[in-house]
DNA sequence: TCGAATTGTGGGCAATAGTGGGTAAAGATG
DNA sequence: CATCTTTACCCACTATTGCCCACAATTCGA
């Protein structure tokens, strides 16, 4: 697994494809393997894994869902749904399937932001809506998962060392 | 985790370049790598951690967070926006993304401040700002938190150095 | 007060990254 | 099977970044 970190903006060329920022490449590690797979996002973005990561990832939905349990089910359908193998070109360019593009609405402008192990991608338009909405959204979600953050050095808390 | 102090004035150039002051970087000592990370700053400024700080933090959020909670998935989200990894050149200078410069409405004139361990990168302007504004809000909210400040030697007193 | 060392600033240039598009192969459609 | 569409591969051009050097400004010590 992967501790990814990044914000990189580029853009999708008229034919639907994005090249990889050459810092998330490096992130990455000649290690991965120019595959990828390509899936819807939580929220209105996409989700890239790198092939090695998209297989950890699905052995353990498997595994921990049980297709008897219709909840279960139905997360494990949402969860491939889309899932679409993409490889590099020799530009390191993915080339995003029309299906997804409409998805995310994904225009010109995109923004690929990486966390933990996760890579997204979004449409500018809709990243920056979400950026823009957040202050007391943000502070909301703080308190409520504060417990789960007590001790980490964020802000000015205490710092530990 | 480092306990920074001061307040440095310096210039961006036209290439979006800002020299990290020679005192802040004596306090970080030869210890830290020439990377940092830059992201998004609580209020309108930029964030600046060093490497290390940054994977330290990274690690406690990325281990104690659930990225299929979304509630969780918007803190990630929010803690990681616009993070972008830079490295000093041989001058001691790093490179403002576009990006970033535009969030923080950088201009040629910048402060660069540090308290406890962080460090944040400001336009002059609203720095100046923001600032100027505090007197009344200042102690409006150090009534606020003053339980949790009992004891601290700090008040409005003749100033410890 | 002068010189030397350190710090800060600007810019040239080469390497890399990003972008766009042509063309041929592969696949789909009727 | 012919034709049209989509995808893969390649090349070329432009923008950006990293690296380096030179000089200006400031500080410090003699």
């Amino acid at each position: 697994m992967f501790q990814l970190t990044g914000e990189y903006e580029c853009k999708m060329d008229d034919k639907g494809r994005i090249k990889l920022p050459a810092g998330l490449i490096r992130q990455l590690g000649g290690s991965s393997l120019p595959t990828f797979v390509l899936n819807r996002g939580l929220e209105k973005c996409l989700s890239l894994y790198p092939k090695q990561t998209w297989d950890q990832t699905t052995q353990q939905f498997n595994s921990r869902l049980n297709v008897y349990d219709s909840k279960h089910r139905e997360i494990l359908r949402y969860f491939y749904r889309g899932a679409t193998e993409v490889t590099t070109d020799s530009a390191d360019r993915i080339l995003i399937p029309k299906s997804l593009t409409e998805y995310a609405q994904l225009g010109k402008d995109c923004i690929i932001t990486c966390y933990a192990s996760r890579i997204e991608i979004w449409a500018k338009n809709h990243y920056e809506e979400w950026l823009s909405k957040e202050p007391e959204d943000f502070s909301k979600a703080m308190d409520e998962v504060k417990d789960v953050l007590a001790g980490i050095p964020f802000s000015h808390g205490p710092s530990s060392t």
